[in-house]
DNA sequence: AGTTCAGTGATGCGT
DNA sequence: ACGCATCGCTGAACT
């Protein structure tokens, strides 16, 4: 019964069996096991980019003869290993964070930048991530009304709808006269059905680009 | 400029460009490669479950120089390898699927048995999956009223709120009666409040195990 | 610790 | 293909 910490892969012919907040078994077979500095484990059948099991981090691993187990919480791995086919130590894994560019916020710069032409009226403020009962809305711009507006940074979809549908249910509630918005690259048939019924618009944006408005009654898609 | 088909691990010092839906750059480091043979990629650091960039399976991999560049549709990784450390092939990876249980699904087979201890009235007929336009709704139970049942198999959410009120809104259209309900083994207190608010109901419900309901009046929490 | 939300979400299932 | 919903989602930020 020894106590594993360090980083190592694995690749063996084993079995797993996972049981915690859902319960699996997973037959033998070849497997690739990775296992971190941080407790995260995860593993690897031939494809597919999610691992078949895995655990986050602060998982503790524990060797006993041919079986690795991890626990964390109420949750455990068990690696049954019947043959190690290849295993090696990694030294000086580093662990830099990476910089993304092209998300959520970033397109909320972006829309910022061009609020006005938007939502086709001057604008006095614009804040972001205003606070309400039922969530935070990504953006307010005020003007001679609210503007309530969400942002995706992909295609919008009927969550995206009801979304912000829920926020707008408080300015409601508060008698403030609002309108809503989605503003997204693309948006689904679905949403952009749900969006024209509520009264509600959509305004196709870009990221980085150009920013280009239109009402639902205009678009086509 | 060779392609290659096979999957491999490789432990590096290389530096990473991704380029796609968004945009990343990463700092020379030591980090881990994977790649499948259906084209799936993870560069993995030190910690953490996910992977820093990744590319879904379907990516084609060259090797130019040093470079290796995985490619699919409009997205691009390019690994500038400056030392290899560690490199192995995967022979004979299996791709055995995994059987999870204790899934939403099995959840929604213990309530349909215990519904009308559930709901609090007789059930002629549950139907899974009802078509509405607003989507398919978990599970539809028809007694003296309709009961619209959004099951999850966590703890219930805003977001499962307002999925919940949106097939509503289609029932209330067809001016058919109905009681909505959410049906899960945990509820966050915003959810709740949301579900008082509009008339809702929670009923508390586990897995394989006892299922107990309550109004949202007597819940606490 | 609890809650909310973004994500290069990914993945599966339907149309 | 697109649309939609789940995920043992994970991870991050804020309370």
């Amino acid at each position: 019964m020894i106590r594993i910490d360090r980083p190592f892969i694995l690749y063996a012919y084993c079995s797993i069996r996972y049981s915690g907040r859902a319960k699996s078994d997973l037959v033998p077979g070849n497997y690739l096991i990775i296992r971190k500095g941080d407790g995260a484990l995860m593993i690897h059948g031939a494809d597919k980019m999610v691992p078949l099991n895995y655990q986050p981090p602060g998982a503790v691993m524990i060797r006993k003869g041919n079986k690795l187990i991890s626990k964390r919480k109420d949750e455990t791995i068990e690696i049954t290993i019947r043959l190690i086919l290849h295993l090696a130590e990694l030294h000086l894994w580093s662990s830099n964070k990476i910089k993304i560019s092209m998300t959520e916020d970033d397109l909320r710069n972006e829309i910022v930048k061009r609020i006005e032409k938007l939502v086709g009226e001057p604008i006095t403020e614009t804040i972001k991530e205003f606070i309400t009962p039922y969530g935070n809305v990504d953006l307010l711009a005020v003007g001679s009304r609210y503007h309530v507006i969400e942002i995706k940074r992909g295609k919008a979809n009927m969550a995206s709808c009801t979304q912000l549908m829920r926020y707008l249910a408080y300015f409601k509630e508060i008698k403030q006269e609002t309108t809503g918005w989605i503003m997204s690259p693309a948006i689904t048939a679905g949403a952009f059905d749900l969006l024209q019924k509520n009264d509600l618009r959509w305004a196709q944006v870009h990221h980085a680009t150009s920013c280009k408005a239109e009402t639902p009654r205009g678009a086509s898609s």
